[in-house]
DNA sequence: AAATAAATTTAGACAAATCTAAAAAATTGT
DNA sequence: ACAATTTTTTAGATTTGTCTAAATTTATTT
């Protein structure tokens, strides 16, 4: 029924992830301080939990060292942030959510207790490896890819990204990406580049489109790894 | 956010639930200790959640007098079960859990709150009336058909329902059904009857085929009432 | 109709997760 | 280096939902 064989309450899942998430910026140890604000609570309350967290081996802790997750605590997190990832693509490709929206609904959906339902979920949406927001989806045995946040006009020839921001948000260059039905979320393949005027062609899922120099260097793909 | 206006806990939800289900059947007043043993919890927690759910008023009580739901609590309690019933036609049609599987997930997923994710989902099912065992499912106000289950040769041409339950379970006859492609969860709808033997032909999601009288006094279909 | 049984409620306690206020440790500035 | 500041922890209280045990009300039996 759950994804593993221990019990976990729902304040136990956000207090991991919200670990998790403050230990891939700044890395290794966490201080109460930040996980308190991440949380929107006091780090009296962390210190509660941290403690509790601690006798169930899924960080590690000493007093006022602050706290980083162990095996056990990591697992934990990406299985969660598995789950949130997928549950975005589904509302996003599905559901027809944008993807600026899935973000409070997959918050209570990562919550949810069934492995046999996340690989299902999975299966379903066809075994992606990014969610709309083009972060990568971890696998089931908790290992992901990283990804990088790229312009098109620095990205090489077959390089494939989800479009995920802009430099230049001028009416009219929205208005531009409007017409062209370039929208954020969407996934992109660059085909070709012009050594002449940088021009690029990109596979859209409406088709392939040429874009010039000015247009690839205002638009931002996150790419996930190759292997 | 939310489907209802007023925040409700997850335990909360839980027993209107089951005292929606209860005065299904039993009708009207329902006992403490016939929520507790819903609930698998003791009387005594069951009258203190009682009086809280008073306060809030979904449920009308009186000392000693047993509980109702008020048309507030009613409707929370249809929403709930609008929710779960629409999940389960989530799981079982688009992620091929069987109809027996998808009872504890979904009891998790009805607590999700998100009218705009409801209003999607039911969407993307193509607006569902019934739920892969046949209840049927409460529409966005809170009305909703009854159903009866009815054995298809009691049933006249131009029913439609979902097949619930057989009659006769030997291994003979659900080999018969697996041959026919006949499934618990299939939506029948009933073309013909030959007056002759009593024989049926009934429209199955493989095609038209054909019954005997014999088959068709086994198996029974849950049917929504028309209008 | 009184005695007994069953159902329901009250009172008091407990675990989880939070808070405030105060104490203790670590860090920073001069 | 040591005083001041910041961070973290402790102690004690609160809320939610639960429990046990005892008291009270309602129902049943003879």
């Amino acid at each position: 029924m759950c994804s593993y064989y221990f019990e976990m309450t729902l304040s136990e899942e956000d207090y991991i992830k919200a670990i998790y998430h403050l230990s891939e910026t700044e890395n290794i140890s966490v201080a109460t301080n930040a996980i308190a604000e991440q949380m929107s609570t006091k780090p009296s309350s962390v210190t509660d939990m941290i403690k509790k967290l601690s006798e169930k081996s899924l960080v590690n802790y000493k007093k006022y060292q602050g706290v980083s997750l162990t095996e056990k605590g990591r697992l934990v997190a990406l299985t969660i942030v598995r789950k949130h990832r997928l549950w975005e693509v589904f509302l996003v490709d599905k559901l027809n959510f944008s993807w600026d929206e899935v973000h409070e609904v997959a918050e209570q959906l990562e919550h949810i207790k069934s492995e046999a339902l996340i690989d299902k979920l999975d299966a379903h949406l066809g075994y992606p490896k990014v969610d709309p927001h083009g972060d990568p989806i971890p696998t089931k045995d908790g290992t992901f890819k990283k990804s990088v946040k790229k312009l098109i006009s620095q990205l090489p020839v077959s390089s494939e990204g989800v479009c995920v921001g802009v430099n230049d948000s001028s009416v009219a260059f929205l208005k531009f990406l409007d017409k062209n039905r370039i929208a954020l979320g969407d996934t992109f393949r660059i085909l070709d580049r012009e050594e002449f005027d940088g021009s690029v062609t990109i596979q859209t899922r409406a088709g392939a489109i040429r874009i010039s120099e000015q247009i690839a260097s205002n638009l931002f793909l996150e790419i996930v790894d190759a292997e």
